[in-house]
DNA sequence: ATATAGCGTGTATTTTTTACACTAAGTAAT
DNA sequence: ATTACTTAGTGTAAAAAATACACGCTATAT
């Protein structure tokens, strides 16, 4: 069976952009890189795909294998091919994006058995990264824009309760741009899927905000509606 | 150099949902297989991506394969890579999505080595799929629909010169819902990227409509100013 | 001359988006 | 207790965009 299909010098990984939101900052994990090629150099976390892991899997299992965290939001976005992009023969390339919930408890201390180290970065003050990483990071950052704008992705950015504040915030960094307080919240709560949790805040030191929570239900109930930001 | 990345019994090969508007109905390419796996079957034209290839230099070589022509409007939109999604191995497969002018001429006689047959078929009555064809047509289904709301993605299923009523057709198709044609108009011509040709169609039986082109360079200037359907 | 089929056009209403600034509430320091 | 400070929370008016809606025009065919 197997030999009808042409066999190439080739295989594919998954690369992923991994985007946290902390201190009203968006971040990317990096990672160092403890083997050539590109050794010592900065790059997105990825992998080979095992032989028997779907991509959706393997995305899983590398995001795992960093974070310790299981069911995180992610989402296949591109394949990069190009001929040349890896320096030891023909790798292509599935990217995903996730997004990862770093408020509260700082819970994301990355581990990674092939990388020397694992930082979160500012996605304003990226080091030069090897392979395609640069062209991978920025069709991610694209693909989230974009998405930000009809999906409820702002969400997995954000702890389970949140302010509007904080949801404000996530939205400006990722759009790159301010939004008018007054009608954020106005259009925001108008979609009918944040949840008045009747909590505040604690532990700040001025007048604690209002706690709210996405609500998955009732956001399934708007069955497609989308929301258009 | 190459032994350092692990080699497994796996491929990867692109498959093209190739859209075509005709006589206002959407219609999509396929290929009657003459090989196993599936012989006999229905299938979406594709086929194994070639050691020196890019994906997107795949995907034109296929095209070409099929229809003779050059320079059709293409886009790279998902990955599948279930395990078993291919009978005979690891197969990833790389889906992109082709846009064709049909109108005037009906020049694409569809050619294939690997294919006893291509037909056009309208998307609203298609036959039961190859291997997890039906699962890539439909994603790409949703793909034109979601992205002829923001890119100007309509004109390349239409000739060069083309009415305005044409135009709403190839947007009611895909969207799958009646537009109102003043309203429809008046959007259209608003963004100004239409050019009125001062020409009227030829050979129809009823008043001839005004032609229009679209205006590559005048769109190019609005720079990202997208166009919202 | 007449029938026919699609072309081309405008306005009023509703909805959505935008712009804009102050008071309230809680904390921290004195 | 008073004060200073910081962020929370709120409404309205104007502008822009989206929608709903119907008929005379024009070229062709007979």
């Amino acid at each position: 069976m197997k030999e009808v299909l042409p066999k190439f010098d080739s295989t594919f990984s998954i690369d992923c952009v991994v985007f946290g939101f902390d201190e009203g900052e968006l971040k990317i994990l990096l990672i160092e890189r403890n083997e050539e090629p590109y050794k010592d150099w900065w790059a997105l976390p990825g992998n080979i795909v095992g032989e028997n892991e779907s991509l959706d899997q393997s995305a899983g299992r590398i995001l795992n294998e960093l974070t310790g965290l299981t069911n995180i939001y992610m989402e296949q976005y591109y394949t990069f091919g190009d001929v040349n992009r890896h320096p030891q023969g023909r790798v292509v390339s599935i990217a995903y994006y996730a997004l990862l919930r770093l408020g509260g408890e700082k819970s994301v201390k990355p581990i990674s058995t092939y990388a020397k180290t694992a930082y979160w970065r500012n996605v304003k003050d990226l080091p030069k990264l090897a392979f395609d990483h640069q062209k991978i990071f920025e069709k991610g950052l694209e693909k989230i824009k974009r998405r930000i704008k009809h999906q409820p992705i702002a969400f997995e950015l954000l702890p389970e309760k949140f302010t509007l504040t904080q949801l404000q915030n996530v939205y400006e960094v990722i759009l790159n741009k301010q939004l008018d307080k007054r009608n954020f919240r106005k259009k925001m709560l108008s979609f009918g899927v944040l949840k008045d949790l009747d909590e505040k805040q604690q532990g700040v030191s001025f007048r604690a905000a209002t706690l709210y929570k996405f609500d998955k239900r009732r956001y399934a109930k708007l069955f497609g509606k989308e929301i258009s930001f």
